[in-house]
RNA sequence: GCCCCGGUAGCUCAGCUGGAUAGAGCAACGGAUUUCUAAUCCGUAGGUCACAGGUUCGAAUCCUGUCCGGGGUACCA
């Protein structure tokens, strides 16, 4: 970050010398040979604006007086690029930093900054899912990173305790405990299947008998109670913990969801139409008006979502971020918009919308659905993969790709996983560190420009970027961009340790520098594996 | 109907706030193994970036249209 001040605070000096108003310009990574480490397009850009060739204002940037050549030089090539060439010796400064601020290197210090994030949610009607389980693990990795950026952050689950899909829960509750005990009672329309109410029923006859109404609140109470911590302990096996739970019963008894329909009465946003109350949708850009309050009484989602959403924007965080699933993208912007109405502030919400996840087994798409009972729980991915390779796999593509996970090959094919990759090359380290401390005896003088291998300072090169990489990805929230940099620094390492020898009894300055340059690696990788909560072993 | 996502190597996908010769893994083929852990490395081969226009000095990337695939959605959430 220090080094892109400095580059552009060149090209910022050049511009006041020639008295030229710009601002639009980009400083890249370069990984093309012969062309240094960072590029500009500032020339290419200030062409049209100067009426010159790209090149000749390139040539003239590159003859600018450059007080900081110690740190880089500058050339310039066709059609109009400004090349950075980095000094080796300031990459080889780097590493000692690196390893003196450890674990805390590129981590921010504390903003001072609130952040909460909203995943998960589902309602206690039956396991998670697997496409739970991406949602779970999405949220938690965007939690860890804004917290590593310096966020006090509060992780928040949502649920309905009170609504239609509740009541269908206990009704088909009813009905299977009914059925265990020889009464004739259907499975509702549209009701839950799934083997787990049998248990659960199962568990009720045990406990409180056989002489249960269907009225009987226990079929709501204890089912919701029994699937919720079922929920927790499942989220809790791939290492997710909530700070908060919010029960959406909560804003039916204290107001909340009555005083938004007033509001939005008094101001003239909603209407009574065929015994519905509609959100005027349509007087805010919306192709059409929504329903609030269905005929039967009862809210849609839309309302107690609003009322939730009021409460969170309420609380005074400076960043709200919302994780869904698909079903969602035509409903958060309701959701949004009736924030906008009750006057509150909108700005500072954050939408991450995920693609569901199909699951292959035996080369078959399984379709899921909590309702019918085909689907394939979290539990069940559990039982069969590791924690790492489940977080690894639910964020190997962007969140709004759909997912494949074939199950089999996952399995299977275990071995060839990248996530051992990453592994691997810091047990490789582990290992290694281990070994050097049983030959080599006392520690030399520590000479980093010994390191000037094109393999030393290309692994240097990206270890030096991952506060950058950090920085980019608290506002992308895209921590799949973590996965893939440090996929990128592994193979750095691999690169650098197949080519040359660390420990060298010949060398022993040599052999002292480029053990710190291990320790460095691990770091970051280290740092990033605990990001993605994916675990760092010394032995494989 | 409306909305979202995708179409890049044989396969799975990166790259998409426009930049130089479009990348990686797997699969294929050839090499490195008395190893600082080969779960690794080196090399070869593989491409009309779905298609057609447009904007631009410059397009896989932005805009418009078309085709194909996946998904969501209606007083269920």
């Amino acid at each position: 970050m220090k080094l892109k001040q400095l580059m552009n605070n060149f090209l910022q000096d050049f511009l006041n010398k020639e008295k030229i108003e710009f601002r639009d310009w980009n400083i890249s990574v370069n990984n093309k040979e012969g062309y240094g480490d960072y590029s500009s397009n500032i020339a290419l850009k200030l062409a049209k604006i100067l009426k010159k060739s790209p090149i000749e204002i390139a040539k003239k940037i590159a003859d600018h007086q450059n007080t900081t050549k110690n740190i880089f030089t500058i050339s310039a090539s066709l059609p109009g690029f400004v090349n950075f060439h980095i000094s080796d010796i300031y990459y080889q400064e780097i590493l000692d930093q690196i390893i003196n601020e450890a674990e805390n290197f590129g981590k921010k210090k504390k903003l001072n900054k609130s952040a909460n994030v909203e995943f998960v949610s589902s309602n206690p009607t039956g396991p998670l899912t697997v496409g739970h389980g991406r949602q779970a693990i999405l949220g938690d990795m965007v939690s860890n990173i804004l917290t590593w950026n310096g966020y006090d952050v509060t992780r928040e689950y949502y649920y309905n305790d009170a609504g239609k899909q509740m009541r269908v829960l206990a009704e088909s509750c009813y009905a299977k405990y009914a059925q265990l005990i020889g009464r004739d009672v259907e499975i509702p329309e549209n009701g839950y299947v799934g083997k787990y109410l049998d248990e659960i029923a199962k568990k009720i006859v045990d406990r409180y008998g056989k002489d249960l109404k269907d009225n009987n609140s226990v079929f709501r109470d204890f089912t919701e109670k029994e699937i919720f911590t079922n929920i927790e302990s499942t989220l809790d096996s791939i290492g997710i913990k909530f700070d908060v739970f919010t029960k959406e019963g909560t804003f039916y008894k204290n107001g909340a969801i009555k005083n938004v329909l007033e509001i939005l009465k008094e101001k003239d946003l909603s209407y009574e139409k065929d015994g519905a109350v509609w959100f005027k949708t349509s007087s805010l850009d919306k192709d059409e008006d929504k329903v609030l309050v269905k005929s039967t009484g009862e809210p849609t989602y839309r309302l107690p979502d609003i009322a939730y959403h009021a409460d969170k924007v309420d609380r005074g965080f400076d960043l709200i971020v919302d994780i869904f699933g698909a079903d969602h993208i035509d409903t958060y912007p309701d959701v949004i918009l009736g924030l906008k109405c009750l006057d509150k502030k909108t700005d500072h919400i954050k939408v991450i919308i995920h693609q569901f996840v199909t699951i292959k087994k035996g080369g078959e798409i399984v379709k899921m659905s909590t309702r019918k009972a085909n689907f394939i729980t979290l539990d069940e991915l559990n039982d069969e993969l590791s924690s790492d390779i489940i977080r690894y796999f639910f964020i190997m593509r962007g969140a709004n790709s759909h997912l494949d996970f074939d199950l089999d090959l996952a399995k299977d094919e275990s071995e060839k996983n990248p996530v051992y990759y990453l592994q691997y090359a810091n047990a490789r380290i582990s290992n290694l560190l281990k070994r050097y401390d049983k030959e080599i005896s006392g520690d030399e003088e520590i000479d980093y420009t010994l390191l000037k291998e094109k393999d030393e300072i290309a692994l240097i090169k990206l270890l030096s970027e991952f506060p950058n990489k950090m920085e980019e990805v608290s506002h992308s929230l895209e921590p799949r961009k973590i996965a893939t940099y440090l996929e990128d620094v592994a193979g750095a390492y691999h690169k650098f340790y197949g080519n040359h020898k660390v420990i060298n009894l010949e060398d022993l300055n040599l052999s002292f520098a480029r053990k710190k340059l291990c320790e460095a690696t691990k770091i970051i990788l280290k740092n990033g594996l605990s990001i993605l909560g994916i675990s760092a072993p010394e032995r494989m």
